[in-house]
DNA sequence: GATAATGTACTCGGATATGTTGTGTCCGAGTTGTTCTGG
DNA sequence: CCAGAACAACTCGGACACAACATATCCGAGTACATTATC
């Protein structure tokens, strides 16, 4: 159970657009530059929150993302969830009723207490991270933090 | 963020171990016919639990594996981390040291927040399955099960 | 008949191929701001 | 000086290789039981 790296690229990036004034918006390059990362895989990523509805993005010079929605009302699950996908770690696919050990179709019309069991915990996760916004996470900078993003990010933008 | 489809196979396999008669054990061979699954590949699982101190395994004929502690000291997490390994899924690589905006190390003397939130979350998950030992799971099997799956199983037995 | 040696079948355990998914990269379509030319 | 058109640079978006891990498999080392021969 691992997830990908470049989920904690987009948390930050995603963080940092939070950071901007209302309208302004970055590019994949210059959030690349500003975390050193690859910019055309964290470029692929970044669509993937578009489609997320997480973020907007808009073309040609001065274009890039910005945030589709208000700071307060996204939170770290939908983030996550974007980049990684919706499933759920724990698929079960119902070995009880394969092999020798096969229970009788009307024996599981409940689901399996495995089953269950792992998707409280899946549930525990998903609750812990929809409980966080990135509201919440600007929140916890220091006051001169935003500033200080807006004009390093600032001088990642080319010419 | 995916967990092995041999993590259903093992917590079937230690739940089926749990229904047995104190001393008795079940061979690799067993349990992927009792569950039509790769015997080679589940026998490399089982071995893995071996490792983490769930299981106990016997050679020779007539032996197997076998529960290395009683059932209400199993959990869940045990035998997925067992399987899956005990590293949290989101790995923080400092991403806030790197590049254009980079912070000073001072600055980063606690926890980057993200990493914090998303360590919490994986906490919740582990508490969630730390709280289900396998004697819970087998508490909520009718009366009757035990014994037909100790009898099912031995059928599986060669010879 | 009891005992000891032998053989056999079964068990785990680790070393070895293959497929899928994350990772990384590239190039093309579209849009905006700028610049140049003509009136 | 103003307006319009052409240009150029920057942006996203999707299509294309590479690598790592989960998946699947095989064969070898070791052990307990059953058998057999001997005393």
């Amino acid at each position: 159970m691992k997830l990908p790296v470049s989920t904690e690229w987009l948390l930050h990036c995603t963080a940092t657009l939070a950071q901007l004034e209302p309208g302004a918006s970055a590019s994949a390059a210059q959030l690349a530059l500003y975390y050193d990362v690859p910019a055309a895989y964290l470029a692929k990523q970044l669509q993937e929150l578009v489609k997320a509805g997480v973020l907007t993005a808009t073309t040609g010079p001065r274009g890039g993302f910005r945030l589709a929605r208000p700071a307060s009302e996204i939170t770290l699950l939908r983030i996550v969830e974007a980049v990684d996908g919706t499933s759920a770690p724990y698929e079960c696919r119902e070995i009880r009723q394969q092999g020798r050990g096969a229970l009788a179709p009307e024996e599981c019309r409940s689901i399996c207490v495995l089953a269950e069991k792992m998707a409280e915990a899946h549930e525990a996760w998903r609750s812990s991270l929809a409980g966080v916004s990135l509201a919440d996470v600007i929140a916890t900078l220091p006051a001169t933090a935003p500033a200080r993003t807006r004009s390093r990010l600032a001088s990642t933008r080319p010419s």
